[in-house]
DNA sequence: CCCGACTCTGTTCACGTAAACATTCCTGGT
DNA sequence: ACCAGGAATGTTTACGTGAACAGAGTCGGG
């Protein structure tokens, strides 16, 4: 009288809680496992009377398909990794939303992480903490000063980027920063200013070299003084700081911010200066967030197409997975087009 | 000679793809897989001179543990998913953001759904996607019209909203709706106005009522007049389309904005019609976004504390987690206090 | 009336892991 | 020298699911 066998009560052999199983629902239809199962995937034909029977079942003991033992199985998730730097600031989240809807069309759920800093070893622990497994494929976007080499990715996970600095080792989808800078840059010149100074953000960052090397290009090629450039955190509060700054120039007639949020502080100093926009100061923006085009006064800006970014992203991850290889040479270019709204104008005529 | 045992070459049973398990890395390290196991999870004790062979075995295979054969065993996910609307807008992304940087501190990643609308079936359609079972607990964020009865959340699952609507049926955090909203409301007729119209939110939106709500009775209990409601749609361009309404009636001296965005289209508005802010209308908003600082003039507007409401969400659910029980009484409230900033003033005397 | 094809359902098994239990080996006290 | 007691490791087993295969029943054509 020792080893009495009770009937049921799971959680004997040291398993964690677990809700009702599927044998527990074959056992109260009256079928088997598998014909629960098949009702439950919808794949195999079942004849509706059983089905009703399953599914009366199913409602009856609240059960739900354990998501563990069908990843197991199947051997893949139906999620995506997505690693992403500050969530909340500027249009990247308009990428993290387009990659959560794209993701969603195609039945994968997305699993975000957010690091605080682009950093190398922040990025790596993301990647650790996504865990290598629990993900199908990883997006990164914006991993400015991590190195591919040193983030031990597992080797068979397929990866998209929006970030020059992985171009080569992953295929990639971003922004024309280039183009998109070029165009702001010879827009504050073809409507006469003598040069443009850049508010650029930080030097940790591709993007703000990238926006900024073409600033650099451009002038140059025109034959036009560089000014210093002057670094901000893409904060509106570094914009409004170093605005600060350069409302007292009076030299300076073209600002071409690195983003908007850093343009809208700018204008907030200019404003507080006396110094009017786009009469005294011209200011052109980067990335065409919501709000830039409702800003005193609207923000000539250049747009950053975010929602096709997120959905191209998705779609590599996709197309990797189909195929089963992972797709190293792709890089492809979305353009950015220059958004003319009333924050530039010629200068003043002054002599 | 039928039977033949190839070595290996997994995939015989149609088994999809999968890296190196523990068992094989067992193999070439010459241990048992549990001893694989105790090094991987770190648990039990194991020699160091095994341990370092485990490791170099693991190296040399590239295992990375399977995360889906763990969440199985061991019967959680490490998981929290996390239900939101419109990712993208307003502070809600701040909340987001703190959800993600608390849940990560206690090992746990996010899976994030946005739904397009905060409708109760695209609710619903969002848990049915988090699959009732790839997840630990579960955070809705603004989830409107949904009713809780409509979900058919698993009633296992520990769930914290942070949404009016569910106070009753979950546990639920958050801001000072009426409390803020009344602070800006008054501080405006403090100025000297003699009311205060209201820029609302959509009629289905739960904050977007409370505001309003909280805006009449601070007016009644004052003894004014109430104005009729405008409704926005939350978005920056719907505070523009209503405030160019606003703009032509020269009554209209002051207005409190359900949110920043709309308050920035609406100041869009008044600009663009030349009426100054604060001097002819004073605007406060709601939310405190970054940007609002940098606005012009300076928003004056009602903090939410989005970080704190993040940080305490999942701690409702860690706790539920703990004690194994849900939680349904618990109700938190966070202050949302006024900020005032510049676009409010006394109304232009006029008489 | 029989056979083949088809539809529906049941049985067996493996996915990769970790808890529980079993075994081996070592250390030190007497 | 012997044994108790602990540390390190091995063996067995089950988690919940769905693929592969097998068996049972049905229908229609020759």
């Amino acid at each position: 009288m020792s080893n009495q066998a009770k009937p049921s009560r799971r959680g004997v052999k040291g398993h964690p809680k677990s809700g009702p199983s599927i044998g527990d629902v074959a056992r109260l239809a009256g079928v088997s496992a598998q014909t629960v199962s098949r009702v439950s995937t919808g794949a195999d034909p079942v004849r509706p009377e059983t089905k009703e029977r399953v599914l009366d079942a199913m409602r009856e003991l609240g059960y739900t398909p354990n998501h563990a033992a069908r990843a197991l199985r199947r051997g893949n998730f139906r999620s995506i990794g997505l690693i992403a730097h500050q969530v909340i600031r500027t249009g990247e989240s308009k990428t993290i939303e387009a990659v959560i809807e794209a993701a969603r069309r195609e039945g994968y759920s997305v699993s975000l992480v957010d690091v605080e800093t682009p950093s190398s070893s922040d990025v790596s622990d993301a990647v650790q903490q996504l865990n290598h497994q629990a993900i199908d494929g990883l997006i990164i976007i914006r991993a400015e000063t991590a190195t591919p080499t040193a983030l031990a990715l597992p080797p068979t996970l397929p990866v998209a980027v929006s970030d020059s600095r992985f171009i080569g080792h992953h295929p990639a989808i971003g922004a024309d920063q280039a183009g998109g800078s070029r165009a702001a840059v010879q827009h504050l010149l073809d409507l006469g200013h003598k040069t443009v100074h850049h508010l650029a953000g930080p030097d940790d960052s591709g993007p703000a070299d990238l926006r900024a090397t073409a600033w650099r290009q451009t002038l140059e090629e025109a034959g036009r003084k560089v000014p210093a450039i002057l670094r901000g955190s893409w904060s509106a509060d570094s914009g409004y700081e170093l605005g600060k700054l350069l409302a007292k120039r009076k030299d300076v007639t073209a600002v071409f911010a690195a983003n908007d949020e850093m343009a809208c502080g700018l204008i907030h100093a200019l404003h507080q200066a006396g110094r009017a926009v786009p009469q005294d100061v011209s200011v052109v923006g980067f990335d065409d967030i919501d709000l830039a085009e409702h800003f005193w006064p609207p923000l000539t800006t250049v747009r950053q197409q975010f929602q096709q970014i997120g959905n191209e992203l998705v779609e590599l991850i996709l197309r990797q997975l189909r195929q089963r290889a992972p797709l190293t040479d792709f890089h492809g270019t979305v353009a950015a087009p220059l958004i003319v709204r009333e924050s530039t104008a010629a200068p003043r005529k002054r002599r």
